[in-house]
DNA sequence: GCCGTTTTCGGCCCGACTGTTTTCAGTCG
């Protein structure tokens, strides 16, 4: 059992017993624990084989024991009692802002309510009222967040589907008759939510991948088994699609299992009005022509041909020969951010209808094609572009490490520079920082500055945007930062007016120089707050004020669509981690991917710069 | 449930905001 599945396990045991109405603290206990397993470097299961699971910090004797237990029999009887005593839909409900766990045990002795849809329509009904202590504004809350829950219900964040692609990935390439193995889908696009994990596998005939998969451990549920598809349901929860086809169709399918098929659609389109059809373009394998033939059909219909004077002519195709799977066109993908992205070989079709390739996380029909057909593609930054991070916490305010460790795993991945921006002091619960604490962390960043060699550790803040709109310290204390992040953490039900003066206070704020996590989302768990994402944008624009790309895969806030508006407007951007502890400075990546798909070139990242010139766009220094 | 060169018991992050209320419980970060 990997240190994920036994994070998510300790998880459901916290919130079940949260539901039962434990102590808040032997609930924290499990949370900790398993947010713990989820930073592990080493797996878990190597402690065990070793007795030190209780070297893992938060994991005393009784936590090692249930650890064990899964470790060794893949259960927890513990988790298949509280899963009899508490009703499923219950732990849902937790998901729902405003609703807390008194609150759902409640409802559900009151009204004898076990699942989201009871509870959408008891609010509905105006029964949720009749509870002591819950009103019409609950009831919103109620109907708000199922809402937000059924959108995202059959979907996991990038940052859950990608490492379980990669793993899965990795274990059926081991598998006998198989020959390549691809993440395709959304996951290779780098969408941040995701439906289902796909994956396309070149197998020989007799292959063992529908045995092995079927039996795999983390496999829940098989939902299908063909001979060309596998699809599967994980102990996570996670949907697998698994594509099986020859070693000789594995470019097709990619192309056509990375979709989008909205770009897919536009393409074939753009194939037909130049009076080819699937089969000329190498795309006609049986099994998908069918399906995009109707594909292509409706895509026809409602789509308006590609003008003429697109700059392509059916005579002016590139060569096409047969089994050539060439990359050499893969000018902008140095970085190989989907996994096996440029491996697999479906830049063919692009380059069959004379197309620059353009990578999976443009594939989203927002107007890549036409850009291609220009020749005007951006020059997609990729991760070996960025050359510091500038948001993370320490053990000052709610991280894990000490700066000095912060520092240390920035330099092992190549960084010139971070930036230190532990929390402000109103935030309490992060143990954010008096005006004295600045000072010795200022002093500790000095000294270290002096020890260090071939990284610079710039003394930052994130400052809290107060539910006023003043920002948590006066000037005289801020203009003492190298750099300043002005996030909001609280009055997150304020209405859009109240939100937007606050933004726009710190936007103008003479030393805000970045605006962090602007528009406060976290993924299937929480709306962002009611903001207006362009007027932030103009605003920014206006201020010289730099927005942030959280890196953290709970949040990409912002997120692609915004960060294209962004560079539309010549507002430079920050990818930050905002990490908490060492590892997750490798969150970088998703940050990354997000602003691909914002079409973002290294220029417009402001951590892709020399230090000296990043220092000198800062505000406080112009 | 975890943790301890202040403690093997009694702490554990605590204050603001919200919605429902006439003085406060629940939620959240």
């Amino acid at each position: 059992m990997t240190n994920l599945e036994l994070a998510w396990a300790l998880t459901e045991m916290g919130d079940l017993l949260e539901l039962k109405g434990e102590e808040p603290f032997k609930v924290r206990a499990y949370h900790r624990a398993a947010r713990a397993l989820e930073n592990l470097e080493e797996e878990a299961a190597a402690l065990y084989a070793r007795d030190a699971l209780e070297e893992i910090p938060g994991v005393g004797k009784n936590l090692a024991k249930k650890i064990a237990e899964l470790l060794t029999t893949g259960r927890s009887t513990f988790l298949e009692n509280l899963r009899r005593e508490v009703p499923p839909g219950l732990r849902e409900m937790l998901a729902i802002p405003g609703l807390g766990s008194r609150s759902i045990r409640q409802i559900h002795q009151a009204l004898g309510i076990t699942t989201l849809e009871e509870l959408e329509t008891a609010a509905r009904e105006k029964r949720i009222r009749t509870l002591p202590g819950m009103g019409s504004k609950t009831e919103l809350a109620i109907l708000r967040g199922v809402e937000m829950l059924k959108e995202v219900r059959e979907q996991v964040p990038l940052g859950v589907a990608r490492p379980l692609a990669m793993l899965l990935r990795d274990q059926i390439l081991l598998i006998p008759g198989v020959e390549r193995v691809a993440i395709a889908g959304s996951v290779r696009r780098g969408c941040e939510m995701v439906g289902d994990v796909d994956l396309v596998v070149a197998v020989q005939p007799g292959n063992q991948v529908a045995d092995v998969m079927t039996r795999h451990p983390q496999v829940k549920e098989v939902l299908a088994s063909e001979p060309d598809r596998l699809s599967l349901r994980t102990t996570l929860g996670v949907k697998i699609e698994i594509i099986l086809v020859p070693p000789g169709d594995f470019a097709v399918t990619m192309f056509y299992a990375t979709g989008s098929k909205a770009h897919r659609r536009r393409l074939i389109s753009l194939a037909a009005s130049r009076g080819l059809g699937v089969a000329d373009l190498g795309l006609a394998t049986p099994r998908w022509l069918a399906e995009e033939k109707a594909v292509l059909a409706a895509g026809q219909e409602d789509q308006p041909a590609i003008s003429a004077g697109d700059g392509i002519s059916s005579g002016k195709l590139a060569p096409w020969k047969e089994g050539v799977i060439d990359d050499s066109f893969v000018v902008n993908y140095s970085y190989q951010i989907a996994p096996n992205g440029g491996e697999a070989g479906d830049s063919f079709f692009y380059r069959r209808l004379g197309l620059p390739y353009i990578v999976p996380e443009l594939r989203e029909d927002r107007g890549e094609i036409e850009a291609a057909l220009r020749g005007e593609l951006p020059r997609l930054i990729t991760l070996a572009d960025i050359r510091g991070d500038l948001h993370m916490h320490t053990r000052y305010s709610d991280g894990v490490a000490t700066i000095a460790a912060m520092a240390a795993a920035a330099q092992a991945r190549g960084y010139q520079y971070i930036a230190i921006t532990d929390h402000s002091r109103s935030l309490v619960v992060a143990r954010g920082l008096s005006v004295e604490q600045l000072k010795a962390q200022r002093e500790e960043i000095a000294r270290l500055n002096e020890e260090l060699e071939g990284i610079t550790i710039l003394a930052g803040i994130e400052v809290d945007i107060l539910a006023d709109g003043r920002l948590d310290y006066e000037d005289d204390v801020l203009k003492e930062f190298d750099l300043v992040i002005a996030s909001i953490h609280s009055g997150f039900r304020q209405e859009e007016e109240q939100v937007m003066a606050r933004l726009e206070a710190a936007l103008r704020h003479p030393y805000v120089d970045i605006l962090g996590h602007p528009t406060g989302r976290m993924l299937g768990r929480r709306r962002p707050y009611l903001v207006d994402v362009g007027r932030i944008i103009e605003l920014a624009a206006a201020t010289g004020t730099i927005l942030e790309i959280n890196a953290s895969p709970d949040r990409l806030d912002l997120n692609d669509t915004a960060v294209r508006l962004a560079r539309e407007y010549g507002v430079p951007i920050a990818i930050n981690t905002d990490a908490h502890d060492p590892n997750r400075l490798a969150d970088m990546e998703y940050g990354v991917l997000t602003a691909r798909r914002g079409w973002l070139e290294p220029e417009n990242v402001v951590n892709t710069w020399e230090l000296e010139r990043l220092l000198a766009r800062l505000k406080r220094n112009r």
